[in-house]
DNA sequence: AATGAATGAGACTTCATTCAT
DNA sequence: TATGAATGAAGTCTCATTCAT
């Protein structure tokens, strides 16, 4: 999970740092609305910035172009989702709970930013060649850490290296679908709920039958909901 | 699979059909180059309009706005994945065989047709209300070949329909991880091809433990490959 | 005199070269007029358009930036002086008849286009590294202009290179003093005509020392006028 | 050589005077260097209080606008340029000797001061009127110096008003060939040095025959250098 | 049916100046 | 007196769309 200082600095003329934090903060918030409900181009920067609560002028102070805007919007997003994660499995020692609590926090992470994560989808193709490599960097932390609870859950047992990596990789995409389906899903399904513990039972067992997990009555999920 | 007709039709003041639609294919394959390089927005009418091989005002003469345009460029990308996957399976009378064949082919096709997929994900806010609509109902469509796919898979046996449906909205996105997460995967694995392997694998284990498919060992895989 | 093909090319989209050649003159005479009145940098594209008698918009479709607009500017200006400069002493056989002829015509010019003239010795720090370049080249045709008639003045006579060269950059410049110091000027003398006499006796009686001209008294100026 | 009180007041909320005046050369000093490198219009003011070692809000407190700065630094250049010629001629007695060492520095002058004197031709139309008026009668003053060196060289002999009026002008004027055909001259002569040389003696010649001063050979130059 | 010049709205960005601390 | 963050007006340039030929 490592480092989360930022790969990539942004000169500023301010020289305020903890200003510089707090208006950078206001900026991704604002700018996150509006290219959710614009997209990154036809959002203006006056809208932007009126959504982050300053002018046009003032906000310059703290960005260089539009491409830092979007920039710090992914920032945002991705440190948002990481220290959720955290949080989500702070505290659970069992190794295959933590998993299991991993992948149902993914679901809900991924539900509850739905919006967030369309736009991340949508818009890597504005980042900058930095930027976009900073952010390759921390989607590939985020699998990691899959990765790491996978190796943990497998304890002992002998595993496959590359099966593993492809596993915490489809176990960190799979419940995008949610976001990326979602007019198709809300339209096929009931509940998004339902979905969600759908998803769960296709990923255990894919993960069990895949030989990831010892014992596959540990993750045992009812034949029947 | 239904109608392939338009459900949208896009008004010109061209008499010559035959000519409306071998521009309008010109118009789709150019734009798509561009769209692909640049993306939309990024995208100006007049390299759409080279692209093409016509002039600016030409083209408007088969389209009556940029919107147009992208519409026309979803209509041919999804014309062709549906044109390709019919002929992929096409031939195979034993329902598993169809299906497995209808698996690989997606994966493959995902993999040939990256760029355009790519695309889709990305700008699929820049379609208007009612070219989302349509696109929308030819999503319904694909997914509704992988149902009707596990369905005859199953036969006399029973099966929950929810999971049916949920399984067959997987089975079509989970490929696209190839495309959406391809620098991720280019990164951390050796070749497309065991990847796209070990996707099948998973997927096949997904559905097998999901008790969709009757007899898991015909679809069996080995543990080690 | 040689060459006076524009040693640069400006880009375009419009096809049609006969109508670039009359928007660049629109263009490049409007731009003028807006220049000597406000300065480069306080004209603003919309004014020089409308000068231009053309849309803003349109203007684009034959300059790709305003740095381009000032090189149309210098090369209309350059391009002028050099015309007039030919008619006026075309025809004229005597060499030394000739010399005084341009020394005559370069101070009316001086006068004439002096806004002009102002406006290139203030703006040449606009002009970028090419068309800085080729701006000095037109100068360096005109100064070597005065290079040659000084030679056909002096025939067969012994002459000093360097003085000789020195004296056509003098030649050249001096008269610049009626625009350059043109409020002085204004406020220190009756009329331009006076001063224009005494600058051309000034210079002839340094030419004429420096031993330049073979006679004189050829050239005498009545010492009072 | 009279009066160098500046005539024009720039008002400033600051008591202290003598602070005033030390901010006010600071500023001078670091403006004249941005503008000599970038040129008024594309200097900005905070690049200027850094180059004159203060902030921005902090200048502020000595200049009421951008437009003071520019006077300020024209006021700075004229002064410098009339004391240094003061000392030039300081002590020299005989009055041939006083021009001759007169036209001398200014030659030098123009030579050292290159810059600063480019930015002053370039400039003067960004200065505002009332400033502008001022260093009208700076550039006066400077003339009107070579007028009174040129009466005292004369003596008791008879001379022409104009003429001399006039000659002041050009032996003013004539040396800024060196900064403002700065490119031209470097291109087409060898040393600065020489083609100083050349203009001492053309404009001796200018003077001699112009008859300006009663005994030409006592300002007499080598044929051949 | 094709061409290509014209249009003008609107986007991003800069910067001189002000003001609260 | 000094600081430095805030402001908003204004400038250059692009581009989808139209229209005369």
């Amino acid at each position: 999970m490592s480092s989360s200082k930022p790969a990539k600095k942004v000169k500023t003329r301010i020289k305020d740092h903890e200003l510089i934090d707090q208006r950078r903060r206001q900026i991704a918030e604002g700018a996150m609305k509006v290219f959710v409900a614009k997209g990154y181009h036809m959002a203006t920067v006056r809208e932007i910035a009126e959504a982050a609560g300053m002018t046009m002028g003032s906000m310059y102070n703290y960005v260089r172009s539009k491409e830092d805007i979007i920039f710090f919007v992914y920032e945002h997003i991705t440190h948002n989702l990481r220290e959720e994660m955290k949080r989500a499995i702070e505290g659970i020692t069992d190794p295959k709970e933590r998993l299991r609590a991993a992948l149902r926090h993914n679901l809900e992470a991924v539900e509850k930013h739905s919006d967030a994560i369309m736009f991340m989808y949508q818009s890597s193709g504005c980042l900058d060649r930095d930027s976009m490599h900073v952010v390759l960097g921390r989607e590939t932390e985020y699998i990691k850490m899959f990765e790491e609870l996978l190796r943990q859950s497998l304890g002992e047992q002998d595993y496959d290296e590359f099966r593993l990596r492809l596993a915490a990789d489809i176990l960190a995409y799979l419940p995008v679908i949610i976001t990326l389906r979602r007019w198709s899903l809300n339209r096929r399904f009931k509940s998004t709920e339902e979905v969600m513990e759908g998803i769960m039972q296709f990923t255990m067992h894919g993960l069990d039958f895949f030989s990831l997990l010892a014992q596959p009555s540990g993750v045992a999920i009812p034949e029947k909901e």
